[in-house]
DNA sequence: TATATCTCCTGCGGGC
DNA sequence: TGCCCGCAGGAGATAT
């Protein structure tokens, strides 16, 4: 599932390939995929025509391209996108097709179609230049201008639970079901805590240990734990095999031996450790 | 206004 | 073998 780390890998890989060439065909195979993007299918496509890739960019799980156009092309890859690069070994879940002036060819493809593609226009947001549909997101916390002690505050005033609130995306970007179970593990927090009965030095240790956990993935080039993330080479990443809490249900906790429980929460699963997660 | 829940979607695995 | 059901979960929409 891609995450921060994960969605990180891929533009950089994008970066690499990308920037400087000019997008010379695109075709959309499915429309769920820039269901997005109010204007259709056909306005994409015709506004995609012609354009040059400036830079790429990203904020949470959100990555875009600049175009010379001053818009940018959105990419969220949801639970299952893909952006690859070449030819497509596989076409049964390509979404969008796009071929650039040096004949690379991107698909866009995603099982079960929660991403998609956006062509928005460029907004100013506290300092940081980003396209509309990101502008709501909190900085993520390897953005070189996150703020940990604004966003404690933030956690200071939610009755609510801390494991909820890292995946609210407009508290801290970035974070999802699998890197909220492992800063959560790191930190010896128990998620269904309420963040505003958090002490400060317990929540930085939390946001400090979400940055250490995805910075470790980004390492190790992502998790993978089956063929639905892979780099734009198609290659999946190795941190599944670091992980200490997520999936983990009945095998001992790699600090005190405790058997990881796994429970319900918010409608998916929640590992922790019932012993040093308290 | 703040917080919680529902919904979208596809493929896989387990049970019958 | 075939069918049904639960599960995976990001994020916007809807409900409380």
């Amino acid at each position: 599932m891609p995450e921060l780390p994960e969605v990180e890998v891929v533009r950089r890989g994008l970066n690499e390939h990308l920037v400087g060439r000019t997008i010379t065909g695109v075709r959309v195979h499915h429309p769920r995929a820039v269901r997005r993007h109010d204007a259709g299918p056909a306005d994409l496509t015709a506004r995609l025509l012609g354009a040059r890739i400036t830079g790429t960019d990203r904020r949470g799980k959100y990555l875009w391209l600049l175009l010379n156009t001053d818009e940018a092309l959105v990419v969220h890859l949801g639970m299952s996108g893909q952006m690859l690069l070449g030819e497509l070994p596989d076409t049964r879940h390509l979404r969008i097709a796009a071929v650039l002036d040096d004949g690379t060819k991107i698909s866009f493809v995603d099982q079960r179609t929660f991403g998609g593609w956006q062509l928005t226009d460029l907004v100013a947001v506290d300092g940081s230049v980003l396209p509309v549909p990101v502008a709501h997101l909190a900085r993520d916390p390897l953005d070189p201008r996150f703020d940990a002690e604004s966003v404690i505050e933030v956690l200071r005033r939610k009755r609510s639970e801390v494991k909820r609130q890292l995946l609210d995306q407009t508290v801290v970007s970035g974070i999802g079901n699998i890197y909220a179970d492992e800063a959560l593990w790191r930190a010896g927090i128990r998620g269904t805590r309420m963040a505003d009965r958090l002490s400060r030095p317990r929540l930085r240790a939390l946001l400090a240990a979400a940055a250490e956990v995805m910075n470790d993935a980004l390492a190790a080039g992502g998790t993978s734990f089956d063929s639905l993330y892979v780099n734009v080479n198609g290659e999946s990443g190795y941190f599944s095999r670091s992980l200490d809490a997520y999936g983990r249900e009945d095998e001992p906790c790699r600090r005190c031996g405790t058997p990881i429980r796994r429970a319900k929460f918010m409608n998916r699963s929640s590992y922790f450790c019932p012993n040093c997660q308290r």
